[in-house]
DNA sequence: TGCAACATTTCTGCATCCATATTCTGAAAC
DNA sequence: GTTTCAGAATATGGATGCAGAAATGTTGCA
């Protein structure tokens, strides 16, 4: 829950703090750092050049996203994610998310529909091509107009949140080459029931978009990709 | 979305970090200061009598709640909510809460549904004798409890800092002697619908319930509320 | 009088230093 | 051989110093 605008991004750009928080927030959602893993100060200020006075104040950052843990006057340690909190975060998400498509069908912009039409259009001619990481990266970015479209500052940051921290354990979801033009029919779903403004139908294809994506994710194996650390190629 | 836990709170209790954190946080929460007014490190640090590290390190998080927003070399800003923001999260957190409701019907152990059995009718007792200073104290517990019930750490923090943000706004809500029974009588239904194991009802119910609450909240005017900033006396 | 360039002040960003808590190590005692 | 306790090593928590950016004030010129 935090307000983030284009200052912050300045910030986040140009601050040594802004460039450890990102840094290290990076690494630990690659899977750089084993779970339980101790980060030192001293360390990652070598490592990135810096004193440990923006370490530490990347750690305080850290810590509330729920990243790591720090234990006074202990350490901070990567947090561990389990099954059941991947699982929950899903079922929190298929809510705001179809909360998200109710809004967004409300108060989207020409613009913004016309971008979402384009990206489904797109995704529909990668995924016939078969090209994997584009249908990634306009898969993310579809959820991402969806947030901007819905016009709640609040709620776009809580799904952004969210988005972040499933990176951890969504590694070669999308990979699978099923689910990239699955998923990208739903949206296409999604789309058209905005488009028609039908609020009540967007909500329940979000919704249900979700849970497939989890469920998905789930029968190609949350076990291997969670704690194993592979390639990230993707999204939902 | 951060992990809390025994440790953190004992972090908060005696590093100075973490006094100034809840300090600030208190005070941004009760009013004491004005949204976009300008916290300097140097003051709030003199005010509390420790150095500039402690204060910025709060700053960092302080952010990241979205209570204030920090400009590079410039100054940090209590962040002002708009009555827009107040509404969307409440629509929020009546999805989340109904959530929560859902799976605290399937999880609640004997010992939480003996607590939020005696709360709701110790409650019942405050209501009639007109004691709204305990009733909002109980109703704020019963969410609690219910927090702690869903047994999902994930959901808990994020309708427990929910619950942390609103009370921003949230204010004389509850002093309105109509709610405080009325919102009882609420709980009481979705504490009955979790005994009888009746998770759709709970969901509806518990789901009903904020948006309930954020009603009343706006019939009893949110602007005069909001803004001005009166006495604090209550929950939901 | 208005404006622009410059000087001053103020505050943040980062580095460094000191204090303290924890952990590790090793020697002595049983 | 195991346990225990003391001291050293190490890491964090907090204070302070210094450089630079932004805001403010001032002066000189049109």
């Amino acid at each position: 829950m935090g307000n983030y605008d284009v200052k912050q991004e300045v910030t986040d750009k140009y601050s040594l703090r802004g460039r450890v928080f990102h840094k290290l927030r990076e690494d630990i959602l690659s899977g750089k750092y084993e779970e339980h893993e101790e980060l030192k100060e001293v360390a990652i200020g070598e490592e990135l050049g810096v004193s440990r006075t923006p370490v530490r104040e990347a750690f305080r950052q850290l810590e509330l996203e729920g990243l790591i843990q720090i234990i006074p006057n202990k350490g901070a340690y990567v947090t561990g994610i389990t099954e059941k909190d991947v699982k929950d975060i899903y079922m929190i998400r298929s809510l705001l998310e179809g909360l998200c498509a109710r809004w967004a069908t409300e108060h989207i912009t020409p613009e913004q529909m016309d971008e979402m039409e384009e990206n489904v259009y797109l995704a529909e001619f990668h995924a016939k091509k078969g090209h994997l990481e584009q249908l990634a990266e306009l898969d993310n970015r579809f959820h991402d107009i969806l947030y901007e479209a819905c016009d709640s500052k609040m709620l776009e940051h809580q799904l952004k949140d969210f988005h972040q921290y499933v990176l951890r354990v969504r590694k070669k979801t999308l990979a699978n080459a099923n689910r990239g033009p699955k998923s990208n029919e739903e949206h296409k779903r999604i789309m058209e029931a905005i488009k028609a403004r039908d609020a009540d139908l967007a909500e329940n294809l979000a919704h249900q978009h979700m849970i497939n994506a989890y469920d998905n994710m789930v029968k190609n194996g949350l076990h291997e990709a969670y704690g194993n650390h592979t390639l990230v190629t993707s999204s939902e």
